[in-house]
DNA sequence: CTGGCACTTGACGTTTACGTAAAGGTGATA
DNA sequence: TATCACCTTTACGTAAACGTCAAGTGCCAG
């Protein structure tokens, strides 16, 4: 039995810096799925996973709904084999998404730091 | 003298597979300035170099302000030494958040492909 | 001169992702 | 038992980034 930790709303809000309506929202789009004992909410290790890798998706640019289909590789009702090689399916998609924004990233860097050079050229120019 | 080459608001669109509200937008905040014609717009090859940083940084998840920062570093009206230094130290900022960011869509692309290994051997299980 | 197409300026509407009260429930602790 | 921190729901508000009309303008082909 792997242990069943639960965590509060609070405690996640804190661990991760984001606030309560974040998490009651991100439920409301069924992205998580809290225990309830009375009307308190109870999150399991597997809501931990999926809030990290939701505020990640978040942090990157990635809308909510895109993340959903992300979640999906780790939903467990997956019945047959065509629903996991769906997901599957969805899953190579996504990761060349991510290799082609990596990819845009390092342009956008190299961008930058042409310019940055190019500025500090005309700094030392500017000390004569 | 460099070719003075001027688009249309249609060519850009085009080009870029965007919409002319998008322009009219981005212009509004301040971060395009095409030349007037009566009251046609005529984009110059500076406003056009603008405009895709623009749009790759919208794709990267950057919001329309912190791209207008990026842009700073290609404004031609830095008076001073002082100004450069300024926008080129937010540069090298910006350039350490695209550099993090780097590292977590790799961390995300890890996650994902983790997981999908597993629903492949998941696959492979079944297949039992 | 007349379509017709591309362009213009408002101005209100929409979606996403939460923020922000208001009003009250819960549970460990003094 | 009262207090206090922490939690709850309900519901309206908001900022960013455009979308979507409506109504008019500019200009070239026929």
């Amino acid at each position: 039995m792997p242990e069943k930790k639960r965590y509060r709303i609070g405690d996640l809000v804190q661990e991760f810096d984001a606030t309560p309506r974040t998490l009651r929202y991100y439920e409301e789009l069924g992205l998580l799925n809290p225990e309830r004992r009375g009307n308190q909410r109870y999150y399991s290790e597997r809501d931990r996973v999926r809030l990290r890798l939701i505020l990640r998706g978040r942090r990157l640019g990635f809308s909510l709904e895109e993340i959903a289909k992300m979640l999906s590789l780790y939903d467990q009702d997956k019945t047959g084999k065509t629903q996991i090689r769906e997901v599957l399916k969805m899953g190579e998609k996504k990761l060349q998404e991510i290799e082609a924004q990596i990819e845009e990233l390092k342009a956008l860097k190299a961008e930058i730091e042409e310019r940055a050079a190019e500025l500090r050229k005309l700094l030392e120019e500017q000390d004569a």
